[in-house]
DNA sequence: CCCGGCCCGTTACAATCGGTTACAATTTTT
DNA sequence: AAAAATTGTAACCGATTGTAACGGGCCGGG
């Protein structure tokens, strides 16, 4: 969904095995208004991406297990995520690997933060305002109960044909979900990937979008079968879904 | 789109690495009643100039990464569009070069703002005046839904032949729009695009004109499948869009 | 087994946003 | 200059979203 676009700032991936390094970035970057998630390895990428809607990668080039490198081709190869990589100190070749492998943009180790921010940005800027030519997934269509979710018209109608008239920011939670069926979002997670908000305490905007969306699409909204509610954790979309290429609606 | 000639100031752009004179000719140029937009290198160039509707470009020779005389060649290989170059004192070849890159005008740092001023108005004057040559994007034609646009004819006819009677603001709304599909355009954006304005708080000219031209292209305007509204981000164009060269109406 | 607290669903209401109507101002055409 | 078309403004209204508050269920501790 394109609603980070309207993110202020945007929320960034940190990979790097050096646990300092780690510290270090979250707390200048988050200091600077972004939000921070770091990991250590490329083994809980996929999981993370899957989960959150990052805006840019920052991404070492050696690291334990898959490298770097191969973590971004094999990223590049399905999604345009920004990256920007960290490479070592004066190793031209790696200047040049860090590029081929489809980063946006590099920094050498060591780096001053600063410098390191300006080149986030410009990327982040560059990214955001370029055209986004027919997003791979347009034309999806996904299949559950009795409902089609059509992703690009961005429409709901149940399998007899009946619309159903969804607001914007219902359309957006159900999406979240239901891309990710049988995954527990929290709160957090579902405010980020519908509009790359971060929950604030107390905050019950969720709970009331979701009470809303059950009653459009839930048979008997008391005892839900697509989205349910995991106490103290968040919610689910517990439904089969199936993936169309071609949308019929 | 002549829309910019009746603009009585222009938006500029203006790229330098250094953020105190990026800063300084902000203030200065934006008090004379342009819109100033700014960029620190040459990275975002493009990105910019596709989204925004910039009218003249101011240029630093010497830039970070490709430089200036680099960037000035390469726009005015496919654009017109009006570049003034900022060159160092003194170095007469640089003024050469500035010209040989294709720059309507130069001026030597330091400068006086006033002077600037001047040639920004004198180049404006000059290019806005200059009849445009069937420039490359005539011709085109937009195929959407089952509507076809001319951007050369400026007109909108149904597949099955009918045409459709557009004002000048409703198709250059239009042709911004599908232009520009699967992407989100704030209000503000819009105004810039079809007529070089800038929004002023509870402006509702765009929903208006959208309104409008809901009625003239939407098969049930009250749920548009074209144009559609992100609420709280402005509007995106919701289909595939392909591209002639020929135009058949 | 009862109590109090946390968590969540929901109702009620307030605030915001966007669509539209009606009309005024402006521009273009005749 | 009058008429027609276009565009801008204001106002109203409905839809959507956010906030607060109430109440019910579930859970651990008496």
């Amino acid at each position: 969904m394109e609603a980070s676009a309207n993110t202020p700032t945007g929320h960034l991936l940190v990979v790097d095995d050096d646990q300092e390094i780690r510290a270090l970035l979250k707390r200048f970057l988050t200091r600077q208004g972004f939000r921070v998630t770091t990991a250590a390895d490329g083994t809980e990428i996929e999981q993370i991406l899957a989960n959150w809607n990052i805006d840019l990668l920052i991404l070492d080039l050696m690291l334990p297990g898959t490298d770097g490198l191969a973590i971004c081709r094999k990223l590049r190869a399905k999604s345009s995520l920004p990256i920007v990589m960290l490479t070592v100190m004066g190793e031209e070749n790696d200047r040049i690997k860090g590029f081929d492998g489809g980063a946006d943009d590099y920094i050498a180790k060591p780096f001053n933060p600063h410098e390191l921010l300006a080149r986030i940005r410009a990327v982040l800027r560059r990214t955001q305002l370029s055209p986004q030519p027919t997003s791979a997934d347009d034309g999806r269509v996904l299949n559950f109960g009795n409902w089609r979710l059509n992703l690009s018209l961005r429409r709901l109608q149940s399998k007899n044909g009946t619309l159903v008239d969804l607001s914007t920011s219902e359309f957006d939670l159900l999406a979240a979900l239901a891309e990710r069926p049988q995954q527990v979002l929290s709160r957090d997670q579902l405010l980020d990937l519908t509009r790359g908000q971060v929950e604030m305490p107390f905050d019950r905007k969720i709970d009331m979008q979701v009470s809303r969306l059950r009653h459009k699409i839930e048979e008997d909204p008391r005892h839900p079968e697509l989205i349910q509610t995991v106490r103290g954790g968040g919610y689910v979309f517990r439904a089969k879904v199936e993936r169309d290429e071609k949308p019929a609606a």
